[in-house]
DNA sequence: TTTTATTTTGCCGTTTTATGCAATTTTTAT
DNA sequence: ATAAAAATTGCATAAAACGGCAAAATAAAA
């Protein structure tokens, strides 16, 4: 085999798996370790990828896609977010609620797009704030050390006086029978809150948390206008929600 | 897998959840906790993130700005903030403002101290839901890009239904004769509402505010009972100040 | 084709890096 | 004040990187 080849199937492999161990690939091409460690030092000075302490990885990795395990369902939630940015429009005026796949929408909401975003959650508040064209409204209110978010009564009589176009929320635990449920009684009374005051509401939760609930009840499914999560829309674990009035992405 | 991807995943971890534990990280990633340690210490010295007892906060939740610039300002400013935070007693009712040296108040709170503390700052916010003794209440309102604070007439009508014990207050500039001006007029009508709900106002303002005005006002000197720099309370600077009923720390 | 020069490759010993373990100190919470 | 959790330190092991060298492969020249 010729270096030449070699070389590009190196860059192949990195490009297809965003890293490679140095050991894995000579074992598949069958050439001496050395020889690789010297291929992949050529590829790296020539910023064909980078080079790192027993393999290499692809360029384009730091930014994104990590394509392995499901650490922390971070691919699922980026997917959700993705399709929930995707539904926005200039001039919206919308709610976006606390938790882990609400921040991601946050922060893919793109810097361009004009919009009024209500928020409760601290974090993502901090996230609009970085987009230019974004106006941050803050619903004040008891702040929960654990979910970063205004609760109480405060909170959610100042949500009593809006009305958004859309409410982006997420929520603990979902059944199509139970319907949005909750392991805190607070949040709860702010989940309602929020419902009430939006014309859509649309739930975005990973596939994980579907046909699950818990002890307080937010809302029935039927609340829901639009529930996005990472799967296709034709998965058979979303059957049982299809018989409600709910769009699914 | 390999020590740079791992890197990259803790990364992405912080920066979606804001916080995370090391032992978390080090049982999702099958890794002992020392090379999470070790790892985390090396983003830190990146500055990729903040390494903190027991785990990481991302850099966008670091009010406390490592990426100050001005480290010397920085300094004068925890100066102040430290004895501010000796005023602090248990059972406390305050109010925190926005601003860097009110940031570094928030931060420099003692854990173990009862506080309910309002605030209309996300990034104090942030920094006090740290700490576990303390009830944050965050007051709402529109969110300005700027100073990252709730402004306008919803955050002035929250504040009009309080009343703390003491209010810690930065400003643009303060004058003994001016008093305390801004550049900006919608800052100075929530300042307003800021001292009208407070029994006792406390000033914090780095030396070089001293003795500087601008266009709109926010108060009298007189409207002010302690005013705290990082000056020695003998300095000459604070001549002017003295006949006004002020306590200088 | 044969010879010569150049490049490539594998091997080996040394050095560096990464990682886990255990003992100790520091920090935090009760 | 005491107990628990986390950080630090030093150390041992294993894997990986490095540099030199000689054999092998390839290219170039006679």
């Amino acid at each position: 085999m010729l270096k030449e080849e070699r070389q590009q199937t190196i860059l192949r492999v990195v490009e297809l798996h965003n890293r490679i161990l140095l050991t894995d690939i000579a074992e598949t091409l069958d050439v001496s370790i050395d020889t690789i460690r010297r291929d992949v030092k050529e590829l790296d000075a020539d910023n064909k990828l980078k080079k790192v302490h027993g393999g290499a990885i692809s360029l384009g990795f730091t930014t994104n896609s990590v394509k392995n395990k499901n650490i922390y369902k971070l691919e699922q939630k980026t997917i959700i977010a993705e399709k929930a940015a995707a539904l926005l429009k200039d001039g919206s005026v919308i709610f976006v609620d606390g938790g882990t796949t609400c921040n991601e929408l946050a922060r893919l909401i793109p810097n361009n797009l004009d919009l009024t975003c209500f928020t409760h959650s601290i974090p993502v508040a901090m996230e609009l704030l970085t987009k230019s064209n974004v106006t941050v409204i803050l619903i004040g209110g008891q702040v929960s050390k654990e979910s970063q978010i205004s609760i109480g009564a405060n909170a959610i009589h100042n949500l009593s006086e809006i009305k958004v176009d859309y409410s982006f929320i997420g929520t603990g635990y979902v059944d199509s029978y139970y319907g949005l449920t909750e392991f805190d009684w607070d949040i709860v009374q702010v989940k309602k809150a929020i419902i009430k005051c939006s014309k859509k509401t649309v739930l975005l939760s990973i596939s994980e948390k579907l046909n699950s609930q818990h002890r307080y009840k937010s809302c029935d499914i039927n609340a829901i206008n639009t529930m996005i999560t990472e799967l296709e829309p034709e998965n058979e674990l979303l059957n049982s929600f299809r018989n409600h009035d709910i769009r699914i992405l």
